[in-house]
DNA sequence: TCTGGGGTCCTAGGACCC
DNA sequence: TCTGGGGTCCTAGGACCC
């Protein structure tokens, strides 16, 4: 058997564990720059606040209604899944962590345990612990686990619990389940279903496993048969990346260059961090820019550039070298920037490494300043030790006026090495 | 007149997830 | 005025190989 633990609204209830006067109110959190609303609590949903909607469109609501909103605090949101995901573990050794607030469990070896006792006992344990409201589903495969989730998310009376582990069951909860609500069925394919008449799970199931082949391929089939309870999709142990982005929305629209090459160099700076964190280097560098698609009477730009590195490398002043020489090829006067990212991709590992016969690089001496760097910012706190590129004045930065404290994880004060002096 | 069979790699586009 | 960020997988078609 599959368990899916997914915490309950889960940015939502973070804030709420530091803040309980917020229990029983509407809460909201919003995307980066305040732009959409990427979680609700209960509250929230029952007003009719949908997901993904552009927090502007809301102001009338919120304000009626007193909604509590929030930046999103990604600091405190890693912090509290750490805490979740380690509760967990110590319950099932076996587990996948899918997303920042959800994980997929392996039920092996519990067979003479009680599936009910040993679900309330976890989510129960995990609440106690975090603060954090849980919900989980178990049943033979991990689709049919999504599927249980959602109806102990949603029935009170489950406690917290829903298992599917008899055809009875899963009839029932199929029935019961829309089929754009299925973990695969997305809008397309929701839209194709519909138009032959398939409008829930249970629909889905009943046609032939052809038919869904042919009409969906491959991706299909494997819903059918895990939807029959035959399981397609197994555990899987995280792997290395194979592209890495970082991008964002600036704070206020940029025309200059400078700026705009302050908030590049920092995007691949933080590519070469999470490279770093993976044991990878990248060949591939990509940097693109834009301007806001959506102010529609406003002169529109959107370029991109992508550029072979030399050596494959995970070296923060390498790939801001190349990002901004990108940057400069791309760049042009005269418009708004709204955005900007920077993609590193054919990724491979550190070792071993296919050197360039004409390489001046002192490749040996930048790892070692690099692993300073990184040491230096995981002991005294992010970005202490930094590029001179990514420079100071933030131009770019993010709106998050209402960002909470970062309550688990407090930074000390800022101090700013110049990279140079290092080097 | 009649022209095989079995592969790989790459890319762009489309779908999905959180 | 104001609309997020970061990923994966699959398929079809074209180019190429023997």
């Amino acid at each position: 058997m599959y368990g899916l633990l997914d915490c309950n609204n889960f940015y939502a209830s973070c804030e709420r564990v530091f803040n309980p006067s917020l229990n029983g109110k509407p809460v909201v959190v919003l995307s980066n720059n305040d732009g959409c609303v990427i979680a609700r609590s209960s509250e929230a949903k029952a007003l009719g606040i949908p997901m993904g909607e552009p927090a502007y469109k809301l102001k009338d609501l919120i304000e009626s209604n007193q909604v509590h909103v929030f930046s999103s605090n990604y600091v405190l949101y890693g912090d509290m899944s750490h805490r979740v995901m380690n509760t967990v573990a110590s319950f099932v050794p076996d587990m996948e962590i899918y997303s920042i607030d959800e994980v997929f469990l392996l039920l092996e070896g519990f067979e003479k345990i009680d599936m009910k006792t040993l679900g309330e006992k976890i989510v129960r344990t995990v609440t106690r612990n975090t603060g954090i409201p849980v919900s989980l589903g178990i049943a033979p495969t991990k689709t049919l686990a999504k599927v249980a989730n959602k109806f102990a998310k949603k029935h009170k009376n489950y406690k917290g619990v829903c298992i599917i582990d008899t055809d009875e069951k899963r009839e029932k909860a199929l029935k019961m389940t829309g089929i754009g609500d299925v973990w695969g069925i997305g809008r397309q394919y929701s839209k194709k279903l519909q138009y032959y008449n398939i409008s829930t799970a249970w629909d889905f199931t009943q046609r032939t496993k052809s038919w869904v082949r042919h009409t969906m391929g491959v991706v299909g089939e494997r819903i059918w048969m895990e939807l029959r309870g035959t399981p397609c999709f197994e555990m899987e142990i995280p792997s290395a990346k194979k592209s890495i982005c970082t991008s964002r929305s600036f704070g206020e629209r940029l025309t200059e260059m400078a700026p705009i090459s302050e908030a590049v160099a920092n995007f691949a700076a933080s590519c070469a961090e999470k490279l770093r964190h993976q044991h990878s280097l990248a060949s591939v560098i990509m940097v693109f820019i834009h301007t806001n698609p959506f102010a529609t009477n406003q002169p529109q730009y959107y370029n991109q550039t992508v550029i072979q590195l030399p050596v494959p490398t995970n070296d923060s002043t390498e790939l801001i070298y190349f990002a901004l020489n990108g940057l400069k090829s791309i760049f042009k006067e005269g418009y708004r920037y709204k955005k900007a990212g920077v993609i590193v991709s054919e990724i491979v590992h550190e070792r071993p490494l296919q050197g360039d016969l004409f390489d001046t690089r002192d490749r040996e001496k930048f790892n070692k300043v690099m692993r300073v760097m990184d040491n230096l910012n995981e002991s005294f706190g992010r970005q202490k030790v930094k590029i001179a590129a990514q420079g100071f004045d933030r131009k770019w930065k993010l709106k998050n006026e209402k960002l909470s404290p970062c309550f688990t994880t407090k930074l000390d004060d800022v101090l700013v090495v110049k990279a140079e002096k290092i080097i």
